[in-house]
DNA sequence: AGGTGTATAGGTAGAAGTACCTATGCGATT
DNA sequence: AATCGCATAGGTACTTCTACCTATACACCT
């Protein structure tokens, strides 16, 4: 095809660099251009705007982070790509939270990286299988939505009892019938958990219970 | 080192059985069994428990997902594998909800095979990078907690503007000093919400603002 | 011109929840 | 034996929310 894809590849390595453009050479028609810090690389990417934006994590000037996150503050559209040393999930998370499309270990293969490029350019996201467990931790966590130990260990366990029977939408009255009480014994357990977590107010309870009902 | 790990290959055609063997004997001490459909794959994993169980997806008697489905259920301790040809999401979704560790696609490189039976028996996942996509829109969806078409879209926009104040624990009387408009308006603008959305009860409302306010 | 939807505001009754008390019985700890 | 934590239950006063109504004013569409 006669379209040009514009990279842009920055590193504060050389060796990286040209590296990169030998393995991108041979395969397809890409235009490339290189930055040797972050400064450089935010000024390529706001004024050439490439469609792929290679980014080394570690740079002078600004971090490949930082210069990831003002492409997404200023929504510039090009598909940025963090080519890291590092397997930190830290690093990750925000990475993903910055939009980023492409997370590639440096010490995998050179093939990753163009296949990186390619799923990038068609709008999808690549993770080196080594990242994927981080991806999978982040989806376990948003499933058990946040298992902070919010206070939870506080609570006797009549008192989850009833926090777990508020997740599911019963009224105290409805609690104390489910466990054969006076709905006075319920409404002070609603009161003893609430002093015991800190909160007040008519719905911060049925908030708490809703958020950590998985938990319990 | 002296330890062997059992793998067990389950797919219906030979060729494939005789090539991931191939692939398995060069690189480590894997004890290697083969078996030609699920039913067959089942009574081995049951029977003979191996560490890693590679399953294709279509097989006679039961599929790859029948056979990972049942080691789930019985809790048998034996790291899955899906080698498979279908790259759809919904397989894969199926497949991350019943615990399968790793999902890898026939078409790739063979390395990528022992790649992913060293990371499952790290206790790790590893998804070939063409399926991580799945898993960030897996996220995604998370995150934004199901952006189904709950109703929100019946709303009128200052409906929308209660619930998401609603969402920040504040009672009637707050929103409508907030606003500043009379408490019998953000109590019919309630009323007028759960007519909408169907839902009734004292916590109804409070737990669909909290779980929608995000797509608000 | 008339209908429809929306935002506004009010009324009333009742259900539900909160806040802050007291009090009893039971089992474990000291 | 005395103390403490817990589950139980009750009282009282207050706030909040819900479920029904009615009603006005405005904008938009036909």
């Amino acid at each position: 095809m006669g379209e040009v894809t514009k990279v842009l590849i920055a590193d504060d390595h050389e060796l990286i660099r040209k590296g990169l453009r030998q393995v991108l050479k041979l395969d397809n028609n890409f235009e490339i251009d290189e930055a040797i810090d972050g400064k450089e690389a935010l000024e390529k990417v706001r004024n050439a705007t490439p469609d792929v934006t290679i980014l080394d994590i570690q740079m002078p000037f600004y971090t490949g982070f930082e210069v990831a996150e003002r492409i997404h503050n200023e929504s510039i559209q090009t598909s940025v790509i963090f080519l890291t040393m590092h397997r930190e999930e830290q690093l990750f998370n925000r990475a993903m939270d910055i939009g980023v499309m492409g997370f590639v270990l440096k010490e995998n293969t050179v093939s990753e990286i163009t296949r990186c490029i390619e799923t990038v350019l068609a709008g999808k996201h690549y993770l080196s299988p080594e990242i994927s467990e981080f991806l999978v931790r982040r989806n376990m966590k948003l499933m058990s939505n946040a298992s902070e130990k919010t206070g939870l260990s506080l609570l006797t366990t009549t008192e989850k009892k009833v926090l777990k029977q508020l997740a599911t939408m019963k009224t105290s009255q409805e609690i104390a019938d489910y466990y054969g009480v006076s709905i006075k014994t319920v409404q002070n357990h609603r009161s003893n958990i609430c002093t015991k977590l800190g909160i007040s107010g008519h719905h911060a309870l049925l908030k708490f219970a809703l958020e950590h009902a998985k938990n319990i």
